[in-house]
DNA sequence: TGCATATAATAAGCATAGCTACTATATCGA
DNA sequence: TCGATATAGTAGCTATGCTTATTATATGCA
């Protein structure tokens, strides 16, 4: 029975992906890339690598969220002075109102998917995926183990 | 802070995708078409827009999956008799044996992604889950009432 | 210095998933 | 029977996300 949690679990995270994008198509910012212009206004100047690493996406996924950001003016590529290698990821000021614009939409989205579970049940939730995805996150220091 | 659970969905059905892709690569299904097949055993003969109800995705989006798994020889459209816009699917033998072949490498990650949680606790994620899928489940008849 | 290795980013190709627009066929009503 | 409307499926475009491969640059070691 347990493959049914697994496929609920895809379901309602397929279900928010799309409500958000319905919702947030107005303002033009899809979900995943609303979560790279957050993390960047908390970490602004990061790295792509480390952008990546944060958000958990290969580094090719972030670059291409990163080229239509780009494109959209929300988000700049600054040359490393230390590394050529490298690109500092900066929010324009476009990128910030952008952020501003959609936190609404995305604050009534999460209440509306939420609606009927109460505080106590929402920190069950949330332990409970945490562990899920602690269980899944690829831990290179512990393959050796193996 | 609502919004952190609606991220954690997101990155918990993301690995969980990730992992069955990984696991399941030898085998050459993905975790969506491995749900089309599962689905087609229960209901052989659907049409396409009834499958794609049960599967709440669009019509064009199950279209391709079709596509592919009729080119890698699991599923077969066949006419319908009494309806010429309707294709019939069907699982092949062939298609019967990937469900088969998929399932131990299914069954393992789940139990991976789930450990930790006692039966109790899985039992609380899946009802929360149910509430959250039908909160944002799109419910036309519901559309008047507003 | 110079070579081997590691790292940052990109490229190509595939699968999932959505939107709008379109074709073909059914069905309903006058 | 004919015209309007509804339904089944597809086409083109876009976005996320992965894999493998490639390029450019850093770094560590002899």
């Amino acid at each position: 029975m347990s493959d049914d949690l697994g496929f609920l679990l895809g379901d309602a995270a397929r279900l928010l992906r799309r409500s958000f994008d319905e919702r947030a198509r107005a303002v033009g910012v899809t979900r995943p890339q609303w979560r790279v212009l957050a993390l960047l206004k908390r970490f602004d100047g990061s790295a792509q690598v480390t952008m990546a690493d944060m958000l958990d996406v290969e580094p090719i996924t972030l670059g291409r969220m990163v080229d239509r950001l780009q494109d959209a003016g929300l988000v700049e590529r600054r040359a490393d002075p230390n590394d050529r290698r490298t690109w500092r990821l900066h929010l324009t000021a476009e990128g910030e109102q952008k952020i501003e614009a959609v936190r609404p939409t995305a604050l009534a989205l999460f209440d509306d998917a939420l609606a009927g579970l109460d505080a106590t049940q929402r920190k069950e939730l949330e332990a409970m995926l945490n562990i899920i995805r602690a269980n899944l996150t690829r831990k290179p220091h512990e393959v050796s183990h193996g």
